[in-house]
DNA sequence: TCGCGTAGATTGGTCCTACCATTCACCGGC
DNA sequence: GCCGGTGAATGGTAGGACCAATCTACGCGA
């Protein structure tokens, strides 16, 4: 492939970050698809007008990350890997990412942990934490009155009520996987607060949520997990209806 | 600190990685506390007797990971960070590994995910597969006999095992999870086996679970996962008793 | 005496050049 | 037609030079 007009010289103190986003941007996008190679490490350096080290260090980026691997000799160079799920090691939003896992799988992944964590928040909050989760979430009633809510405070706020809540089974690993999911998954999800429909019953759930954990009710909190990712599914399948959906899939 | 005496030269086609793992473990072990700083990179580089581009290279590979954050100027460098929760990007493998999250905790998460994974794999796997998983786990009972069993294979085994129940639930996040989790966790998870009680008990349960799962008992099979995490918590618990935690583990 | 600004030292960031090690493709001899 | 050598491509390492940012310390002036 030429790709010669691919990328553009990178600038200031931080000339490797840039030059790592721009090849990540491309394999990402599949611009360079799996199995591929990149271009050598003098051929980048002249395309992007830098020194040999910066694009080492990008490429050693890139390596770390799992996005590409690298073999020495004639025709060797950085391949395009395909970041599959036996990189455990990597980060979950970039699996998510470039593997494009639909959004089913991450409500069914995120339902299954949303259940445990109400039940150990429960069972191991304290009142006042409790109460603070219902104060809080009051504050999304603020948005239910405007035409024009700011959608990004919103998201921020709903982000923010499910790390409150995955802090309160006191176990840490359930905190990261919620910020790992939200990392990896966020600019999709809150789109859909966008639908006034969607945004009036989620906000709706949310008390509620709230409340039963507030009053101490394990099966009634399951049954509001329940309806929140029926409705979340079922506006997914909505907004992707019509036709979307065959480019979605994968292979 | 005086670190001139920690570090060896690296050799190989592999200087960078092999000084960033060196590194590393300094900081995993705390020789390197949050907050420090570590030698400048003219430093490094006589202590690693090698070039500077390498100890760059290195240090690049931590600062990917989260592990240390990089200012110039004097008297600036490479602090090390405090890997806490929010870095949501990193691995949970790191995440486990710095913050020392216990055995109970990482337990406590497994056991909803595993509860997750068998009430889909009952509903979504084939016959075959199901028969495949009983088949598969009753080479574990070849285990039972021996006196000396390979604890490298058992350990192997059963990571594989858990490995094709998650492909089983067909949603790729959980068998991400679980590779996550036994990529971060399993050195100690699997020295358990050396307890024969243990062993014995574990590999029984693990057949229990596969028939109830072939026999689509989605309840039994329940029942079973909590056996056997009520199993893995009382043995940590024995075996972390006493004091012998100290001296005997890993590495 | 106090405060501010400048000069120097420290440290990361970039560039360059040279050389080594590995791998592969091509070519010639058998 | 097969085998082995040889050279080119490519990543890996070394070391030096300079730039840019930052902190420290000193000295000048009010």
């Amino acid at each position: 492939m030429d790709t010669s007009f691919l990328f553009h010289p990178a600038q200031a103190g931080r000339a490797g970050e840039d030059i790592a986003l721009q090849i990540e941007a491309a394999i990402l996008n599949e611009t360079f698809q799996p199995g591929e190679r990149l271009p050598s490490e003098r051929e980048l350096q002249t395309q992007f007008q830098t020194g040999r080290g910066v694009i080492r260090e990008a490429i050693q980026a890139l390596k770390q990350k799992g996005l590409i691997e690298i073999r020495k000799g004639a025709s060797g160079g950085a391949n395009v890997k395909k970041v599959d799920v036996a990189n455990a090691g990597e980060s979950l939003s970039l699996f998510l990412k470039q593997n494009h896992i639909d959004a089913g799988h991450v409500a069914e992944f995120r339902e299954s942990v949303d259940r445990t964590i109400v039940t150990l928040a429960i069972a191991r909050a304290d009142e006042t934490e409790k109460l603070g989760l219902v104060a809080e979430v009051e504050k999304l009633r603020t948005f239910l009155d405007q035409a024009e809510p700011d959608m990004e405070a919103l998201g921020e706020l709903d982000r923010e009520l499910n790390i409150r809540l995955a802090k309160m089974t006191g176990n840490p690993i359930f905190e990261w996987v919620m910020r790992a999911l939200q990392h990896g998954f966020s600019s999709k999800d809150y789109a859909l607060y966008e639908d006034l429909a969607y945004r009036e019953k989620t906000i709706i759930n949310w008390c509620e949520t709230a409340q039963h954990i507030a009053a101490n009710e394990p099966l009634k909190v399951s049954s509001s997990i329940g309806a929140h990712y029926a409705l979340l599914l079922q506006c997914v399948a909505k907004g992707a209806g019509p036709e979307a959906t065959t480019s979605a899939e994968e292979t």
